[in-house]
DNA sequence: ACCTGAACACCGTTCAAGT
DNA sequence: ACCTGAACACCGTTCAAGT
């Protein structure tokens, strides 16, 4: 049908195709169908064609986390706050699937930059830590974001697939507090971090 | 040489030796290489034989992980203390090869129990937070200690492989207080969140 | 009760060769 | 510069069959 008739002038692709062809794999399948060849099925091209663009899996991930966690609302945020940047952080990687797990293991092997990690640093530092304790400060910001946001995002996926039963699927929490959310929970932790930092403040003065 | 000589009752595996074998492959070859194959070569046995003894591997790896985190010095700490219990925890993954990422997925599906967070939501407790606080506390607890040993135990992965360039190599941290130790940024980190905690405690009285 | 042998449906990566 | 086609060395899981 159209083998023969095909006059195309072959399209080529390129780096932010083979992105958008993994952005769109990943939504549809989670990470755990997040394959090269299903990439390559995609962009309708043989898997070989991506190690022209890619080196290798993991740094076609790190692209796909770029483009997660790096947006146009990083110049917005005028003054730079604790509680609001955190949470902006995690509204990012629940907008994606598996969005916590991508980053993660991304900023783990030091392919990725996280802007939000800056802003953080900044907003500690108006807060009156000193140079080394905001870095502490903000490590331990995205630690919780990522360390809580991965939870979530696994369980969503254990319930699909039936793994946990309904026990368990209820974390301890909300056992203490039947009527909080995972937002709810969140935000309480943060919460506590962000009080012992602006405590830190207090000390080192 | 020993194909017709042996007289051996063909010895059978148990659950626990499975677990065995599965620690071993995963301390020489890391959670990349721990395949359902090199466990079933370290048994002698077929891959097939370990589907009798465990549904999947992601249920191994639970049992893995339990074998992890669960331990004698579990009734030894008779007074709960947040930053031990939560020290003690950090302790028990960096002592496995990427024992932060095997106990974190079986987390996150919900087939493993954490003994450190009862004893962290009774630390929180003693502190005097209310029951839900307790729970958020120790949650945030988990998920600063898990995050942070997960990324240190990825990138020592990372600087094997040379995937990480030097520059990335050392976190910002480390460019602020250049003679700060892993060990010291997880203790400044656990205390901004413990300070954070002992706020709660007062402000909810 | 515990294991073998063989198969199924996949993986990431490499590489000569084409245009 | 960008891609094909084919191969290599693996995966997790299933299942009939053996003892």
């Amino acid at each position: 049908m159209n083998a023969a008739s095909a006059d195309q002038p072959a399209p080529r692709r390129s780096k932010p195709d083979v992105v958008d062809a993994a952005m769109s794999v990943l939504a549809e399948n989670g990470i755990a169908g997040l394959s090269m060849r299903r990439i390559a099925d995609e962009l309708d091209v043989q898997v070989s064609a991506l190690y022209w663009h890619f080196p290798n899996k993991q740094a076609l991930l790190a692209a796909v986390s770029a483009r997660m966690v790096t947006g146009e609302s990083d110049a917005e945020s005028d003054a730079p706050d604790l509680t609001a940047t955190a949470t902006a952080l995690r509204d990012r990687l629940l907008a994606h699937r598996d969005g916590a797990e991508v980053v993660s293991s991304s900023l783990a092997l030091g392919l990725l930059d996280l802007p939000a990690r800056q802003r953080l640093v900044d907003a500690a530092l108006a807060a009156g830590l000193t140079d080394a304790a905001a870095e502490v400060a903000a490590d331990t910001l995205v630690h919780y974001v990522i360390g809580f946001t991965f939870h979530e995002q696994q369980r969503v996926h254990a319930a699909v697939i039936g793994a946990a039963d309904a026990s368990v699927d209820l974390s301890p929490a909300r056992l203490a507090s039947p009527d909080a959310s995972p937002d709810d929970d969140f935000a309480a932790g943060l919460a506590l971090i962000v009080s012992g930092i602006r405590s830190a403040a207090v000390a080192g003065r």
